[in-house]
RNA sequence: GCCCUCGUGGUGGAAUUGGUAGACACAAAGGACUUAAAAUCCUUGCCGCUUGCGGAGUGCCGGUUCGAGUCCGGCCGAGGGCACCA
């Protein structure tokens, strides 16, 4: 018997026009079906799809297509995150213009998607840098406005006093600017910031509504909320009527505080603004630059001040007072005490300073005596010690206890804060949202009229001169308003590109409605997103800004949405070794040849160094062009790879090997189905044939349904290799009435299709004679079927394995134990010695413990 | 520096609730078929002893338990995030 190859470059074309041509993954706009929102994180068009993208949306992928099997309405759109910094970094490296660029690379994108076949609803296609996106967009921030959810003030930015322009942070590398090489300083602008912090509170604690969040997220983002109870707490300046105000989290330690740290630019740095050693001082400061990051690892700095402030509780006792690095003004009160026996931070700085180290926390199991800290601060629990009225307490009692005495004596007042600072969306950059905003001649702020939006991009722009083409632009920002006709200025900022990335989910369910950004009976149907897949690194900065930017918008209005996310899953990267010349430089793997274990440089024939395998970038060459792949396994066995072996979870590696064996799987199931197709069933099983024919079958149904459900992808997968290479032996022992092929194979193909569309419709097609297996139902299996009438006992001596068995399941506990007991193994162990405990988990294992 | 996660054979990994560690796959070695190759199929796969059995064993050290890859404490290593990359 010949068998024909199977071929994917013919048969996923076949496919993939026929799905398009019969709009077979459209969402249906009736909304008397139960639906399923399933969505993966929208795309960067950064100019050729990876294999993060191929991983992301293959498991999104199989969940749309498995719902839709299973009877849903399933929603699985893709849109474009298509504002952003590269844009602009093209348009100044390849004199190209950000859009054409952007266009440019969503056609070759989209085109790449298209070829794995994924399920998606292209209709519903979406891109935030049309102005059809972002004017509704433009509206949210004005409904914001008038909410009070916005507000402006000053803050910091890393400009580069070179290039006249803001960094982004990735942009500043070892303090200074990435392209200029000049030293980077801080600057205050004002910036429009989106008031978060008003709902902290809220998106604190409704995460423990969120029981299908990975655990970790939910963690990562309460400690970046932060909440935590502290008090604000007044210090009188000594011979001076003014008070430094403070915040502390921890009031308990106020008995070990040693010093006041103050931001460089507290109120109380008017008196130094002459002082040529304190400007010294804070120009200093400034480079440290602004990330916690920065902030964590620069040594910490003071500069001491004569102003000494008096302790709340300790009669006569004065503290000195700097100014540092590590306090920021924009946090807090910009003022601090340092306790430093019990925060790294200030002990590294008193250490530094020469200042009083005073414990007053011991731990469990310590005596005061032999307790002492020097160079490692102590912030566990413990008992409160040399602290008068709060000796003895926990850290827990005595902060309760010290802020009632604080307040008791009017030196401040309790208050819980959070970790959480609000939003800044001020972006000094050409490629993203206009803020449709105008300025008056006093600068006051105007909100564009809402029939005046969209406030549109400009398209004449250069990126000749440094600093932000907007503001470059001869007359863009020049406007009359149509109210009274004066000539205004317009906001020449645009908002951060997170905020386009903060409603995305919303458009979706509405995207063809040029009226509105989203409408309230399409979101009341679709919304909450039941499936959201992406990368961890996302865990934080967009979810969050997600979850505030949903409450924020539907707030007041007739369908309030707090969680955009019913399900969250965060899938690891996607790894490749790293190879590097003997010059030292990054080499492509598509450049690289292996002889005898060792290798070269395909060209040049150079030795090459094999590097640990790390997450796939352009920067150090790891990557593997998916199209590439696509054109030599075609899509099927790209989609296999992705999804086997490692859990989802986790980061893959990508291995030829790997994807040459997805091919071999791909091509044996093409196998398979020709044979099948070909053999003539007899009608001459007996009952034990069939039982076992069912026992198989329904098994696979329930491993695969439980392992799709839990996203054990590759799990899945390998009980596709089992059952598969069990069909095969029984079609190569060539007595075909062994078991039910045909019907057996029927099933197997629908519960691989979500993996597998296109050889699954192919074969499919086949042998059943229609197209039609994407709305096929989903098998159902019966628990009765799988039941084993022999099971396996595992017999263990003190814990330790020693036997197996064979029994009949649901006997009776003694029966068991006296069955255990004739084995022979288990009389070697056992005769001579007591049996004193006898341990029985039902039709699993039997423990005897002797001695 | 701070927060979070992960660590199992030569490799990727499985083990659903604390109950047979290594399913499944890749690689390797041997074999079958073939003039040959490819493809396909079969076998092997830690250490010790003659099929069976015993021992060690899930990054390291310790603990809880009849029983720990799984729970707890400490350490080591790798990765992600740290507010203007997306």
């Amino acid at each position: 018997m010949h068998l024909e190859k199977f071929n994917p470059s013919v048969v996923d074309k076949k496919w993939q026009e026929y799905w398009d041509k019969n709009k077979v993954f459209q969402a249906s706009k009736s909304k008397d079906k139960p639906k399923y929102y399933c969505l993966e994180m929208f795309p960067y068009p950064s100019g050729k799809i990876h294999m993060g993208h191929v991983r992301n949306y293959t498991l999104g992928d199989v969940i749309a297509n498995y719902k839709r099997l299973r009877g849903f309405n399933v929603l699985h759109p893709m849109g474009w995150d298509s504002f952003g910094m590269p844009a602009e970094n093209a348009a100044m490296q390849k004199k190209l213009h950000p859009k054409d660029w952007t266009l440019n690379n969503i056609e070759t994108m989209k085109s790449q998607l298209k070829l794995l076949g994924f399920s998606i609803d292209w209709d519903r296609e979406i891109s935030t840098c049309n102005d059809d996106y972002y004017k509704h967009q433009q509206k949210f921030f004005l409904d914001l406005l008038k909410k009070g959810l916005v507000y402006k003030k000053e803050s910091l930015v890393n400009w580069d006093p070179v290039d006249n322009t803001v960094l982004a942070n990735e942009q500043v590398i070892d303090g200074k600017g990435w392209r200029s090489g000049a030293q980077v300083i801080q600057k205050k602008l004002s910036q429009w910031f989106f008031k978060i912090t008003a709902f902290a509170d809220d998106l604190d604690a409704s995460l423990n509504t969120l029981n299908e969040w990975p655990e970790k997220v939910k963690i990562m983002q309460k400690n970046w909320i932060g909440k935590s109870v502290g008090c604000e707490l007044n210090f009188e300046i000594k011979d001076d009527n003014k008070k430094i105000t403070v915040f502390t989290t921890r009031p308990d330690t106020i008995f070990g505080a040693s010093f006041i740290a103050l931001a460089v630019d507290h109120p109380l740095s008017k008196k130094y603004e002459n002082d040529e050693k304190y400007l010294d001082f804070k120009e200093a400061c400034y480079k440290t630059g602004n990330t916690d990051e920065a902030i964590a690892k620069t040594e910490k700095l003071g500069f001491k001040t004569d102003f000494e402030v008096l302790h709340p509780f300790i009669k006569d006792k004065t503290l000195p007072v700097f100014f540092s690095n590590f306090v920021l003004m924009e946090y807090g009160t910009g003022a601090i005490f340092g306790c430093p026996a019990h925060d790294q931070r200030d002990l590294d700085f008193a250490n530094k300073y020469k200042l009083e180290v005073t414990p007053v926390i011991l731990p469990k199991d310590q005596k005061a005596s032999d307790f002492k800290i020097e160079n490692e601060a102590y912030t566990g629990d413990g008992k409160i010690i040399n602290s008068d009225f709060l000796n003895n307490f926990s850290v827990k009692e005595g902060k309760a206890k010290v802020i009632k005495e604080i307040e008791k004596n009017k030196f401040g007042t309790a208050k819980t804060t959070f970790r959480l600072r609000d939003w800044g969306i001020s972006r000094q950059r050409y490629w993203g949202c206009p803020i449709p905003v105008m300025y008056d001649e006093k600068g006051e702020a105007i909100p564009v009229p809402e029939n005046e939006l969209p406030v549109k991009l400009p398209e004449d722009i250069n990126f000749d001169k440094p600093g932000n083409p907007l503001d470059q632009h001869p007359n863009w920002k020049k406007v009359k308003c149509s109210k009274t006709g004066k000539e205004l200025i317009r906001e020449t900022d645009t908002l951060d590109t997170f905020v386009d990335s903060s409603w995305y989910f919303l458009r979706f369910c509405s995207s063809n409605n040029s009226k509105e950004g989203f409408s309230i009976d399409d979101a009341k149907y679709w919304m909450p997103v039941d499936q959201y897949i992406g990368g961890v690194e996302h865990a934080i900065l967009h979810l969050l800004y997600s979850r505030f930017f949903t409450r924020a918008i539907t707030k007041d209005t007739n369908l309030e949405i707090k969680e955009p996310f019913k399900g969250l899953f965060t899938q690891g990267m996607v790894c490749h070794k790293t190879f590097k010349n003997e010059k030292g430089e990054w080499v492509f793997p598509e450049d690289v040849i292996e002889e005898n274990g060792k290798y070269f440089d395909k060209n040049s024939k150079e030795t090459i160094k094999v590097g640990p395998s790390e997450s796939m970038s352009k920067s150090k060459k790891n990557v593997v062009d998916p199209q590439t792949v696509i054109n030599l396994y075609g899509a099927d066995a790209v989609r296999w790879f992705v999804l086997s072996d490692s859990p989802p979870e986790r980061d893959i590696q990508w291995s030829d090997e790997g994807i040459s064996g997805s091919y071999k799987f791909i091509q044996k199931i093409w196998t398979i189905s020709e044979m099948i197709q070909n053999i003539e069933e007899k009608n001459k099983l007996n009952d034990e044939e069939i039982s076992q024919s069912e026992k198989l079958i329904n098994k696979l149904v329930k491993e695969i349904t439980y392992n799709i459900e839990n996203f054990h992808f590759n799990v899945a997968v390998a009980k596709f290799y089992e059952f598969l290479n069990f069909l095969s032996k029984k079609l190569h022992e060539n007595k075909s009435e062994k078991i039910l092929f045909k019907k057996m194979f029927k099933e197997f193909l629908v519960l691989i299709y979500p993996f597998t569309p296109h050889i699954a419709s192919e074969c499919w097609e086949k042998n059943y004679g229609n197209k039609e297996i994407h709305i096929s139902a989903w098998p159902a299996y019966d628990e009765k079927l799988i039941k084993e009438d022999k099971i396996n006992i595992v017999i263990q001596i003190n814990g330790k394995k020693r036997a197996l068995l064979d029994a009949e399941p649901d006997q009776s506990e003694e029966k068991i134990f006296n069955e255990c007991l004739e084995v022979e193994n288990v009389k070697n162990f056992v005769s001579g010695k007591n049996i004193i405990k006898k341990i029985y988990v039902k039709n699993k294992l039997v423990n005897i413990v002797i001695k």
